[in-house]
DNA sequence: AGAATAGTGTCTCTCAGACATTATTTG
DNA sequence: CAAATAATGTCTGAGAGACACTATTCT
C-alpha cells in the first residue's frame, strides 16, 4: 500500500539565523531528527494537512506556506512506501519554542543527521528558497507585520548567506514596490530606524526584473 | 482510500502551434478529455510512472519531463480521492500521431472541455513553461536535434503567443552560450539557413540574467 | 530578375554594482 | 561628546529594446 504524507520544510529566523524545525522521537537513545508532517486523512485537502502541522508544531497560525515538490521514490523509506508531498513553511518573525513534543531549532544551514532523504529536502528547500528570494517578495514573509530597512536587509542576508550593500539594496526593494513607509520608527541604540509594512496591494510575484540576481 | 496517480501535460509543437496531447474515453457519445495519466504502481517511483506514460501515449523515448505540481483537493475528482502528481512533459521535434487510443492533440491554448480540475492543470503548466522559458534553455526541447534560429525563433514565440524582435533574439540567445553553430544547412525556398545544436555542457538553468524578461 | 528567407550593427536608455559621508539619537 | 546606527547620491559599465538593410539561394 502507497502511504501518502505531507512533511514540511518550517524556517524562521531566530536571533538572525535561518533555522529549520526538526522533531525527534524521545524515546530513542541516539537522536535522529526528521522534518515535521503528518499522513493525509481521507478528507483533507494536502494544503490542510499541512496547515494543520504548521499550527501542531509552532502553535503560530501565521505563516507562509507553499508546496515545494513531491518525493516518491520506493527507496527512500526503507521497508514502507512513503510518498511524500512536502511544503515549505516561512514563519513570520522569531517563532517562540516548538510546541510539539521532541521539537527543537536548528541552524538551516548546518542541521543534524536526518532520516531519509530529509537532508536532500532541506537542501532542495533552502535552494528554492534562495533562488525564490532573487525575484519574489517573499522574503517579508519571515519578518513581523513591520520592520525596519535594515532587519529587512538582515533577513535577506541569512538567506542569502552574503552581505549586501546597503545602499544598493535599499534602492531596489523599495523601486521594487512592494513596501511602504509608516510613520513609526524603532527606538534603540543610535539613531531611530523608520519602520515598514509590506503593501496589500503588492503582488506576491514581483514581475519586474529579478531583485538580486 | 487515497488513490494516487501521475498525470502528464504534454506539449509538443506541431504546424507551428504549440499542442497538449489529451485522451478521450472513446465509449462514451459526448467526447469527455482528459490528460494522459495513470495509477502509481506500488515499486515505481513518480517520476517512472511520468516516463512510463509518455512512452505509452506517443511511442516516443525522447522528451523532457519535470514535475510541475501535486493536486490533493479531496473534491477535485468526485465520487474519489484522487491524489495527482503532475509532470510537464517536452516532446522534441513534431511528433506524430498519439500511439494511445483515443489520444489526439490539440491546441494547448483553446483546448476542448476537459475532466475534473484538467483545464486548471493545463493553464498552469503553460504559465509556468511561460515563465521558465524566460530564464531557463527549457525551450530547446521543443525542437529535434538541430535547428535553425529561426525555427527556434518560432517556437519561442508558439509558447509565449507574442512576436520577437529576430535581431534582440539571436543577440540574446548566441550570447547565453546554450546552442553552438553545427557545419550543416537547411535548404528549402530562399537562402539556407544554418543548423545549430545544444551544447552538451550546456547548463540546464541559465544562470545569468532572464532571457525574455 | 524576382521572390523568399537568412543574416547582420548601432544607438539609446535603463539598471546593476561599486563606493563614503552625513544625520540623528542614546548614554 | 562619543558611540551607535540610519539614511542618502553618483558614476560607470553592461545589457535590453527599438530599428532597416544587405546577402544568398531558388525558380
Amino acid at each position: 500500500m502507497i502511504e501518502l504524507r505531507v512533511d514540511l520544510v518550517l524556517l524562521s529566523l531566530r536571533a538572525g539565523r535561518l533555522e529549520v524545525l526538526l522533531e525527534t522521537d524521545s524515546g530513542s537513545s541516539v537522536p535522529a531528527w526528521r522534518l515535521p508532517g503528518s499522513a493525509v486523512g481521507e478528507r483533507q485537502s494536502l494544503e490542510a494537512v499541512a496547515q494543520a502541522c504548521l499550527v501542531a508544531a509552532t502553535g503560530s497560525t501565521r505563516g507562509y506556506l507553499e508546496q515545494l515538490y513531491t518525493y516518491g521514490d520506493p527507496a527512500r523509506v526503507p521497508g514502507r512506501r512513503t510518498v511524500s508531498c512536502v511544503y515549505l513553511g516561512l514563519l513570520r518573525g522569531a517563532s517562540g519554542e516548538p510546541k510539539v513534543p521532541g521539537g527543537r531549532w536548528h541552524d538551516a544551514s548546518h542541521p543534524p543527521r536526518l532520516l531519509f532523504d530529509h537532508r536532500a529536502i532541506l537542501d532542495y528547500a533552502l535552494t528554492r528558497l534562495r533562488y525564490k528570494l532573487e525575484y519574489t517578495a517573499v522574503g517579508f514573509e519571515l519578518l513581523e507585520a513591520t520592520f525596519t530597512l535594515t532587519e529587512l536587509q538582515r533577513a535577506y542576508e541569512a538567506v542569502l548567506g552574503e552581505a549586501l550593500d546597503k545602499r544598493n539594496f535599499r534602492r531596489r526593494i523599495l523601486s521594487a514596490g512592494v513596501i511602504e513607509p509608516t510613520r513609526a520608527f524603532r527606538t534603540g541604540e543610535g539613531r531611530p530606524a523608520r519602520l515598514y509594512r509590506y503593501r496589500d496591494d503588492a503582488v506576491a510575484e514581483v514581475k519586474a526584473r529579478r531583485l538580486f540576481p
